[in-house]
DNA sequence: TCAACAGTTTAGAATGATTATAATATAAAT
DNA sequence: ATTTATATTATAATCATTCTAAACTGTTGA
């Protein structure tokens, strides 16, 4: 659990300045023991019921988007309609539950290195993401 | 290379009519030696340039989904904002340029078998999908 | 062969998520 | 305090995708 004060120095020494606005949605991402998945409008939705002061929609689009920029969060896209962040922004891989729709952090106790063998001449990695999609048996494969 | 007749069996044997617009789309994605990786986009763009008959953008949506619902495509999201599909429907995994915004399939020399050690209690693995981001050297990390 | 039917295509409208705009408000610097 | 740069906001604009409903086509079987 993060204070205030942490929050206003987060936000300054990355540029940000430290807005009522953003120290909001840094309490609702950031205040928390577990990692936490969500979508843009599952935040949305969050602050504006568990809080009086309302935040535009612009607003959330932004902020979100400059913490990813300055990578305090990851971006995790399930399919061309879904996209997730990530309070996590250690490496690790996911499961993705499509029963609940739910995304998963795996550990190494999960899933071991990734070995790759060869890479592209003269590019670097950037990043090595895993996703294990997964179902209850009875429902259809596709 | 495939015949048209092959085509028209295909599609028959998945309960799709052979339409002409059906037949084209399948001669442009299926009649090649190398697996294709494309965007709606592209491929609407591919058949106009190429063909004088056009096909509908609408039509091009629903046999691109159509045929990935059929098991002849797989989709593969790089971002919110960039969705693949990959005539190789075999298992594998991606490196994605992002300086070229180019999708390379890999095969078992680049990247070894992923090691999953434990699954979801009650769930069955659906897919295991690697996606390595690769950049020239002097381009800024994310 | 040809009618009848179900499935398909089409242009254009509707949708919905995301981004742009530009006026107002706020934080920081002087 | 005043100024300046930045941030927020409501609303409009954008753009990819999906929907609609009318016209068209492939298939079936009499």
């Amino acid at each position: 659990m993060l204070k205030n004060s942490e929050f206003v120095s987060k936000l300054r020494n990355s540029g940000l300045r430290p807005t009522k606005q953003r120290l909001k949605i840094c309490e609702v991402l950031f205040n928390r023991d577990k990692t936490f998945h969500f979508t843009i409008n599952d935040l949305a939705k969050n602050i504006s019921e568990n809080f009086n002061e309302k935040i535009s929609l612009a607003t959330i689009y932004n902020t979100v988007h400059a913490f990813k920029d300055k990578g305090y969060l990851k971006e995790i896209t399930i399919s061309s309609d879904k996209s997730y962040f990530d309070t996590n922004i250690t490496k690790h891989h996911h499961f993705y539950d499509e029963d609940t729709n739910l995304l998963i952090d795996c550990n190494d106790n999960e899933i071991g290195k990734v070995d790759i063998k060869n890479n592209i001449t003269g590019k670097k990695i950037r990043s090595v993401e895993v996703l294990v999609r997964v179902a209850s048996d009875t429902q259809n494969q596709n």
